[in-house]
Formats: C-alpha cells, sequence, structure tokens
DNA sequence: GCCTTTCCATACCCGCACGGTATCGTCGCG
DNA sequence: CGCGACGATACCGTGCGGGTATGGAAAGGC
C-alpha cells in the first residue's frame, strides 16, 4: 500500500476547490505542470480518477469529492499537530481558554479559583473570542473552550456539561413584547436578531455583531432583540428588559477540549470545572 | 510556516515507539544515519526537542508525547483517506455495513428493506466482525456499523440511536443463580465472564470468545456467564436460562458511522434505520 | 472553416534532498 | 583501560520534485 502525502493532499486540495489547474498553480506559488503530474501521480497510485478533465473545464469525481474532504481532515490533523507540539515544547507552559466574553454563567472565577488550588495547576491565559471558538480547538491553539450547546457544533470534541440554563429574550424596555412575562418564539417573527461572525445560516438578518456591549447597545438603541441564556441577567444594562422565552431549546454550557487529550493540567482543569459545577448546580439548580 | 510531511510523522512515530533508533530504522527498512538526521531536521523546524537522548536510552520529552499522539491520528486519517477514496472509486458501488451476528437486535431485516425500497439504494455487503467493529470504521473499511453504547468508544462517529436494551444474564440452566427471576451486579462476583478480543481491561477474566455460538456454548458447557442485551432472547439455546440484571446500564443499539459522511447512499440508510427504530419503539417499547 | 485562445499534457533538464556507506564521539561496563 | 553499543557526522550518488518550452485538443469569433 502506497503512502499518501501531505504535499500531494494539499496540491489535490487546491485543484480540487480551484477547478482549475493553472489557478491552483498560482495559489500554490508553482507553475501548472508538475502540478498535473502529482495529478496524475495521485490518481495512478490510488488507481482512481480524481478529476474530469474536458478541455475547457474541470470537474471532481465521486471519488475526487471524498478524497477532498478527506484530505481537509488530514491537513486539518496535521497543522494541529504541529501545533499542539510547539505549545506542548513551549518554556512557559500555560493553559489556554478560550471564552465569549459574558458567556461563561458567572462560573468562571470560581472555576479558575478551583483549578489553582489543583496540584501541578498551570496559569491560565484566557482568549475572548466571538464566532467560530470551536475551531481553535480544532486547529490546537487553545487547550480548552467554554461553548454551549446546540448552538457550537461539538463533533471531535470531548466534553463536559457545565450547567443548563433557559433563554432569555433581551429587548429595549420601549419593545412592544416589554410588558409581557414570557415569549414563544413565533411571538419573534420579522424581529432583527443579531448575526454572528460565521453562523451566516438563515434566520438571523440584522448586523453582525462581535462583542456582548455591542450587542446590548444595539439592543438597546432598539436596532435588535436577542435571545440569550439567562445567566447574563446579572449583565444587563438598565434599559433592558428580559423576560423568558418558552420554548427556546435550553441552552448547554458546556466545557470542551480535543478528544484525546491526555495532558494532566487540561484534566485537572476539567475536574475542577466538573466540580464547581456539580456544586452550582447541588445548591442553585 | 513549514510544512509537516507524513513521511517525517511516520519516522518519528517508529522511533517514538521503539525508543531506539537502530531498530525503528530496521523496521522502516532504511539504515539509521537518515533516520537521525530526519528527525533532527524535524525537531529543528518545529522547534522543539522531541527526545532526550542518552548515550544509552531515548525518551520522549513532553512535547514529544504529544507529538506522538498527534501523529497517530493524523497518519490513521490519512490512511482512512486512501481507503475511503478508493472505495469510493470502485466500479460496484456498494454499503459496507459491519455487524456483530446476533447483535443487530432483530431489526436488521427490517432495516435492509426500508433502505432497498430508498431511491438509489446500493447493495449492502455484510461484514460480521467480532472486537474492535469501530475500528473498521475509522480505517475507512466499512461505511457503517451496529455498535453498543456504551460498550463502543463512539469518539469521533455520528451515531443514531436505534433501540435501547435492559440486559440479560446467561447462564445454564444448573447455575446457582439460574431460579432467580432477578439478579444484580454484585451477585456476579468471582463469576467468569467473556473476554471479547481488544477489550483486555479488568474485571473480565474468562476465556477469549469469537463468536455468538462459541459464546453460548461456553455457557452452556458452564465455563463462564455473560450479560447480554435482552434481544438475545430469541437465539438462545434450550439449555440457557436468562434474567434481568436490575442495576446493568441499559444498553442502546447505535448505528454509527464516520463524521463527516456525505455519501447520498449512507444517508439514505440511517433515514432507513432510523424510521425502522422509530416503528419498532412506537409499537413494542 | 480557419485562426485564435485557452487549457491540460508531454518532453526535457536541473538541483536538491533523501537515502546509503564509512567513520567518529561518547558513554557504560567488564 | 579497552571494548561494545549507539547516536551523530561526513560524504556521496541518484531519484524525484520543480522549472521552461512545447504539443495538442476543444471552444469561440469572424
Amino acid at each position: 500500500m502506497e503512502r499518501l502525502e501531505v504535499r500531494e493532499l494539499v496540491y489535490f486540495t487546491a485543484v480540487a476547490e480551484e477547478l482549475h489547474f493553472g489557478r491552483a498553480a498560482a495559489r500554490l506559488g508553482m507553475t501548472q505542470p508538475p502540478l498535473s503530474r502529482a495529478i496524475q501521480q495521485l490518481e495512478r497510485r490510488l488507481g482512481v480518477a480524481l478529476l474530469e478533465r474536458g478541455s475547457r473545464r474541470v470537474a471532481l469525481t465521486e471519488a475526487g469529492a471524498v478524497l477532498l474532504r478527506e484530505s481537509r481532515a488530514v491537513l486539518d490533523a496535521a497543522s494541529a499537530a504541529a501545533r499542539r507540539t510547539r505549545r506542548a515544547g513551549r518554556a512557559d507552559p500555560r493553559l489556554v481558554l478560550v471564552i465569549k466574553p459574558g458567556g461563561d454563567g458567572g462560573l468562571l472565577p470560581a472555576i479558575l479559583d478551583a483549578y489553582q488550588a489543583e496540584p501541578g495547576a498551570l496559569p491560565v491565559e484566557l482568549v475572548c473570542s466571538f464566532g467560530e471558538r470551536e475551531i481553535l480547538l480544532r486547529e490546537g491553539r487553545a487547550d480548552a473552550a467554554l461553548l454551549h450547546r446546540p448552538r457550537h457544533d461539538l463533533t471531535g470534541l470531548d466534553t463536559q456539561d457545565l450547567m443548563t440554563e433557559t433563554q432569555l429574550l433581551v429587548m429595549p424596555s420601549s419593545h412592544r413584547l416589554a410588558g409581557r412575562t414570557r415569549v414563544c418564539l413565533d411571538d419573534l417573527a420579522g424581529e432583527p436578531l443579531p448575526r454572528w461572525p460565521g453562523a451566516s445560516e438563515g434566520g438571523s438578518h440584522g448586523p453582525e455583531v462581535h462583542d456582548l456591549g455591542q450587542l446590548l447597545h444595539l439592543i438597546a438603541l432598539g436596532r435588535m432583540v436577542a435571545v440569550l441564556p439567562s445567566s447574563i441577567r446579572d449583565q444587563l444594562r438598565a434599559d433592558l428588559v428580559a423576560v423568558p422565552v418558552d420554548d427556546a431549546e435550553p441552552t448547554t454550557l458546556v466545557l470542551a477540549w480535543p478528544e484525546h487529550a491526555t495532558s494532566p493540567a487540561l484534566a485537572a482543569f476539567v475536574r475542577a470545572a466538573a466540580a464547581v459545577a456539580g456544586k452550582a448546580t447541588g445548591h442553585g439548580g
């Protein structure tokens, strides 16, 4: 069984994405002929046609589509491997935790305290980031992240549930729904909801939002409303109102980390977080 | 950022596993000097020490241990990519489903029928295999598998629950517990339980077992007992008895497939299986 | 219908890096 | 102190990855 090389996968990915040998070669910083040969050789070694070459157009075969997807997985794994190794070799070991400002459900201080009490705890570096936080984990840029299920895609990650919250509709006090004690999702038809960077799917049609202060400001200005976990209640400005959304799926705050991670520092952090979460749900409900 | 090549990862994995450059080189079918240089170059490019060389012993550094784990992931992904691509390019497209004989909970015929009724259904190739069935999925040798949660490790796989079953203790009619109407796990202390190939963890201390007929035979001979999902009741020999185990965690039969799979044939199969399972729990409970 | 344009494939050449052989340096042990 | 084991270094050849030049086929314009 012939080996499959990373370089070949990079080449193939470029061609498969461009569907054009010339452009792909330019993107790779090389010329077209060696690229053509590399792809041919790849096809020969796999014994499979990956591309249909019309003289004017290039298209993926079924097998080519499969290899494109698989290649991305391999390349992601490879660059994550490099990054994680480099980070593990750094002289100043740290635990990188990525959070969304305001998205910690108020548990973070207690978790950090509990972690620092663990033996062998490392300094924790907090990275604040909005959209696409799970990507930082998959890329090997961070050790752990606070995410929300089901909002985030958790495939390929291991997780520890921390706390489940109902969701609130946050709006200016002048809003037509501000007097209600509860609303349901149908009431929100036509309301401008925030668009989170990276989540370009349907439904959200308001302006794009990058930070919690900005979001609350825009809500206060009447430009939009938002459905948020109930723990943000503590952080609301005086000019905003929040009422429960009855039929919004509850959101679970989870601690997530890359599958198969073995670092004892991470294990200690997960232990600490689980302990804090257990205590919190223990009293609080 | 320098590229990380598959060849280098193969080399490093060999050295990291052997902890000996000479043996690693032999295993790779090459001589020692180029191997040493390749590892040095890898360390230089990553800017990290991977191995501690004593003159008499080689040991992994912290970063080396990380890279070993990551390398295995990358290499697994790469060979899975090759296999999946080759299979996608085959002239006779088939859907490969791996099952454990007797482990289908009786749902399989209905699922296969429902799938064949789907538009564009492919011929289904059944592969029977005992231990380590999930590995066939991860290696790209199969499209889907019937597995049991929590018995199998499902990380890295997408799943569809099919049916949840309580578990039964299966034993010869002469067994000391054969007269009981129910037992609990503590009653089984000291009983020889089957060892499944690949699951070498504690608790199971009986002979290794590779197939259901063999297992039932050994039980009938009084050599062991087993805790099995209740759907095997239909397949029991007359000389065996089965009673519920009260505190054994219920087992869920799941259909599993590699994450991010996009094949329409697989999607249709999942749909068919979900429909059958929904109907089954609909009447049966 | 022919010429042009636009691609990918082929032919040929070169340099480098990968792998081999020979040897050294170093540590541990008798 | 000398020998053996093992990784590192030195040096060399060759195969392969990449470059330039050119061929060849198909689509489009006049």
